[in-house]
DNA sequence: CTGTTAGCGCTTTCAT
DNA sequence: ATGAAAGCGCTAACAG
């Protein structure tokens, strides 16, 4: 062993006094190893605190041990229990995760194109990104197989839940509920940014449609301070909605800070409804369409997984159940029990 | 080139017309390439859409380009902002970022001790977790540079906030406002757990013993519905606090909670202070002590790159400033304003 | 069940 | 400035 070297594989080999082929199979439980041999040789890389190098094995047996997730953040909420729930299911099969961040569009489409992805890692999980088309062909060159997860691409392996009708039922609650007018806050793909849109607000256009309702779309930045900024807008507007459906739960909260500073009565004002069931909606008692964040990921790793195994290419494309959350932003609307918004005292 | 296979470095010198080594050092902007036979090369590889396996060469450079990062968890605010900040700037300095996660203790020892980082990774950040001396023995025996995040450990490299400190400010601000009897919520640590206690009541009781002030500690689980539970005790003792002191913003979020529902008024009847500065408690605005998140993540990635250049081996703590956050849900003492919590109508 | 022999795809002296 | 050759530490046939 060389002097201030970290032990290797031959080392090992000597002090168990065998060969290193038998090592070898020893340490990855390979069969054709009698028991007495193989634990005499793991005893001797215990006292040698020796461990083997992926990057050496890696390059014999072609398999990285490792998979990409492609994600526009890390810190939202969401995404963050997205990828600890990928996390995990990869790291209980042995796999390590290499996390790469892309909120703006042109990162991904270089990052992408130039493909260190290739023959780095072994598959690659792709989190609501808005891939475009050349981008997802140029992905399938590298015969590195992929899931997308949280967006539908067609022709794709992928998990997903069904945005529209989520959306169509959240809303078709609040029509239920007495609700005509009812505004949806949807938030706005900035130029350069890169996720898939969520296709809510085509559920909630259709359950107005249904009912000939007239909609009422808002559009505003992601995140609270968006919220904030559309409910203000409406606020200031000539009627105020009896209803608002935010299309996340982050913009709900921005909607529900405004509501709260002017002294608006939720849901004796206006109901308030979001999406997602973060762990804010669930303090703020808000009402909203919960989706499984944790199961997303979840499956999407264990359809990577599951890709390894098998050979066939057949396409695999899960959906997962929303369901709606009543809590205490929803009620009927203020016509119905008391005209006129809250004056602020 | 090997039909079914990817293009490896010698089809790249082939078709560029020179020999491997001149590919090599081509492809890392290695100095003693012409300009224009590097441009030849860059050009063949594209072409051929060739990429560095990266195995192969850290098998050769004893790099692995690889950082790991050891947290708690990954969904919850505090480390979801503290990782994304760190896979962001080690991304910019072309490295990749493994995590992995240790909710519980056992896991965490057994891991470290099998220590499949070594050899397997240029250097390892320790975020929050609260390894025992024997680990943090065995991990320096690994040879392998470590930096400890959001912990203060002695004798090693760390960047953290003075929690003592900034909780004894926050004890003072309540102090100063005329609140005599504050209760403090402090998470449990659970057995089993492996998160570094926050010393955060270390600062809140010397700031009450400061100003002979009688302290009031509750100890809950982690997390809103913990703060919740600590809170719905105290509405229920013989006398409420005028103000509370929340450990964390999660904490104080399920503070919030119960005093909404019960309809008790903030900060008139109660004040509730937080640390962190959350993006729910921005939302809340709620009063709290705002620490550098994303920072901390920031000047950790960087402390570890310094930790590969230079080989000077003095010990590195950067300690960065935290914030108190004066916003809505703070005030006087009720004794000053209106003697009784607000009855529910 | 165990050992021998070839590489895996790159980087690195060391020549030229 | 460029090329040839020698491995980096491991696994995978293939013998025995």
């Amino acid at each position: 062993m060389k002097a201030d070297d970290q032990p290797r594989m031959s080392d090992v080999a000597a002090r168990a006094g065998v060969s290193m082929s038998t090592v070898s199979r020893a340490m990855r439980g390979a069969p054709g190893v009698a028991v007495e041999v193989r634990e005499r040789v793991l005893l001797a890389a215990g006292e040698l605190s020796y461990v083997v190098s992926r990057d050496a094995s890696s390059l014999v047996t072609r398999k990285t041990g490792r998979v990409a997730v492609l994600i526009p953040f890390l810190d939202t909420w969401f995404f963050s229990v997205v990828v600890a729930s990928i996390n995990r299911s990869l790291h209980a099969a042995g796999l390590d995760t290499l996390i790469y961040q892309f909120g703006h569009a042109k990162d991904l489409e270089k990052y992408i194109c130039s493909l260190p992805l290739r023959r780095n890692v072994d598959a690659v999980i792709v989190v609501s990104l808005n891939l475009g088309d050349k981008v997802i062909a140029e992905l399938k060159t590298t015969a590195i197989p992929s899931v997308f997860c949280s967006a539908k691409i067609s022709g794709q392996h992928w998990v997903a839940v069904d945005n529209e009708t989520a959306a169509f039922s959240a809303t078709s609650y609040l029509l239920n509920l007495g609700h005509r007018d009812i505004a949806f806050i949807q938030t706005q793909e900035p130029a350069g940014f890169s996720w898939k849109p969520l296709h809510r607000v085509d559920g909630y256009l259709s359950a107005m449609e249904d009912t000939k309702t007239e909609p009422r779309i808002v559009i505003a930045p992601a995140g609270p301070s968006g919220g904030a900024d559309a409910m203000s807008s409406l606020l200031g507007s000539a009627s105020v909605p009896t209803a608002v459906f935010a299309e996340t739960d982050d913009i709900a909260l921005g909607v529900m800070q405004v509501l709260r500073r002017s002294r608006v009565q939720v849901p004796e004002a206006i109901s308030v409804i979001g999406f997602d069931d973060s762990d804010a909606a669930r303090t703020l008692d808000l009402t909203t369409v919960a989706q499984p964040v944790s199961e997303l990921g979840e499956a999407s790793a264990h359809m990577v997984i599951e890709l390894f195994d098998s050979e066939e290419t057949s396409l695999r494309q899960i959906e997962l159940p929303t369901k709606i959350v009543i809590r205490e932003t929803t009620g009927t609307p203020r016509n119905y029990l008391n005209l006129n918004i809250e004056q602020p005292s």
